[in-house]
DNA sequence: GCCATGATTGTTTCC
DNA sequence: GGAAACAATCATGGC
């Protein structure tokens, strides 16, 4: 029953029209696979940060396969996921959607130099002659404090 | 052998 | 403002 999303009625639902799947697109061009050949947009981009849902589902994936173990589908756990979620009250959303700010922040950061690269790189193009090497120093690690505030460990 | 797909929701980005 | 693209994951199938 793929028709499962019927309680979504997310935004998604209205543009799912056509297709089939994924509305046509997906990760075509994600990954940077870049396969059609065109894309291929800027490596050195940031890529997007997870959204509140994803960093749960990073956690929701290693107890789905310790319950699951035969159970490999990404689908299967993005399904079981999606329900788990919507499930989920607030305050237990919460925690992840800190660590979603947090990545959100960081990813700001990066879009930021990124930009600022951008700016520059028009400018390299007249001088060329200087290494991007600073850029590099530039993102460094941004690790700040990490996440680590698992403390809801249920169970 | 390698890339796309499958499913989920949220966020971001572009027009 | 809205619509579309993309973020992770991994086995599997298709070319």
């Amino acid at each position: 029953m793929k028709g499962a999303k019927g309680k979504g009625a997310t935004k998604r639902d209205a543009l799912k029209p056509v297709d089939d799947k994924k509305v046509g697109k997906k990760k075509a061009v994600g990954k940077g696979k870049a396969k059609g050949g065109k894309a291929e947009k800027d490596p050195n981009k940031p890529k997007r940060p997870p959204s509140a849902f994803f960093v749960f589902l990073e956690e929701f994936r290693v107890t789905f396969k310790k319950e699951n173990p035969n159970i490999k589908a990404v689908s299967a756990v993005g399904k079981a996921g999606g329900e788990k979620w919507k499930s989920m009250s607030a305050s237990e959303k919460a925690p992840f959607e800190a660590k979603a700010a947090k990545r959100k922040s960081e990813y700001e950061k990066q879009m930021n130099a990124y930009n600022n690269k951008q700016d520059d790189d028009a400018d390299e193009e007249s001088d060329k002659s200087k290494s991007e090497v600073d850029e590099e120093s530039g993102q460094e690690n941004a690790d700040v404090d990490d996440d680590e505030d698992d403390d809801e460990d249920d169970d």
